[in-house]
DNA sequence: ATTGAATAATTCGTATCTGAAGTAAACTCC
DNA sequence: GGAGTTTACTTCAGATACGAATTATTCAAT
């Protein structure tokens, strides 16, 4: 409306296929800043740690779960089908970063953990990560920063249930 | 700050603590917006036109250039390695979507190019999948969606060049 | 004209990801 | 307590993705 493009008044014809273009241009939009930004970090994660992002991801999501997560827990939270949770956490295991322990009464399911090497490594990590992250948002002005994290709140909440 | 989080008046050093939490959650939040809504069109394209979401983004690019775009084109605009548009570009050519043509004057360059049956398949299916995107983005009321948009064009110009 | 640098694509190895099918354990309900 | 369902996870095939190395062509600069 302001600064991005002038609000031509339209017949409400016009109007309604305009609005369709603006639904679309608003999700090309976020999309692009989204890959734009994941570009940046993953370029980082790589360069600096040779640590690729679903990974990073994967064990983020472990930092805070003191108990650990089950697989179906990691694979819900991160939004990636159980069989791509199953070869990162091979691969982390692989690498001694994170274990599976066994779930006292369910012996279905794992407890996938972080080894005190994995934590260690992880907080190094994100300490760093976060200061990209700061200095990546930080060309907005923080009114914006904050309009924005509401309206995609509001935004995420008016989605249809995942 | 109306809908989200209470703002807490917190000292100065604390308080850069919790602008820096306030970048990851704003991160995150854009983050799985985009997941989300990704998740849906992937699943109704492929669903009911059992066409992939990398197809059919390299498919829209295609419509609206007249003389077909250049692999380099393809791989710029979709934000992808250009390895990738090669075999993105060697399937379609292989369903009959698109094709190679020789760029007068650049013997090491191609114009890839919808074909009629590309081009035609293609409308068919972005007729819906604007649809998608018009009920997806709908439960945002119009105000909020021209805020959003605005904020993620400002965000998107504050990025440091790709 | 010829050499050297830059550009356009492709190829290849590996990682990530999905979705469907498979296995094993836990739950349900009569 | 047993059949059928659900849940937890793995496996597999195929698609998507990157990035480095390769090939072919063009451009630049003498």
């Amino acid at each position: 409306m302001t600064d991005d493009h002038a609000d031509i008044a339209l017949d409400p014809e016009t109007r309604l296929a305009h609005d369709d273009h603006d639904a679309l241009r608003l999700w090309l939009r976020m999309l692009t800043c989204t890959m734009l930004v994941e570009r940046h970090i993953r370029a980082r994660l790589k360069g600096r740690f040779g640590m690729s992002l679903p990974r990073f991801d994967l064990m983020a999501q472990l930092e805070r779960a003191k108990d650990g997560l089950r697989m179906s827990e990691l694979s819900r939270r991160l939004m990636v089908s159980g069989g791509n949770v199953t070869s990162l956490v091979d691969q982390l295991v692989r690498d001694g970063l994170v274990e599976r322990r066994d779930v006292p009464g369910d012996r279905r399911a794992f407890a996938v953990c972080l080894t005190p090497r994995g934590r260690e490594a992880f907080l190094a990590m994100a300490r760093e990560h976060e200061a990209w992250i700061v200095e990546l948002t930080g060309g907005l002005a923080r009114s914006d920063r904050d309009r924005l994290h509401q309206l995609l709140g509001r935004f995420k909440r008016s989605l249809p249930a995942p």
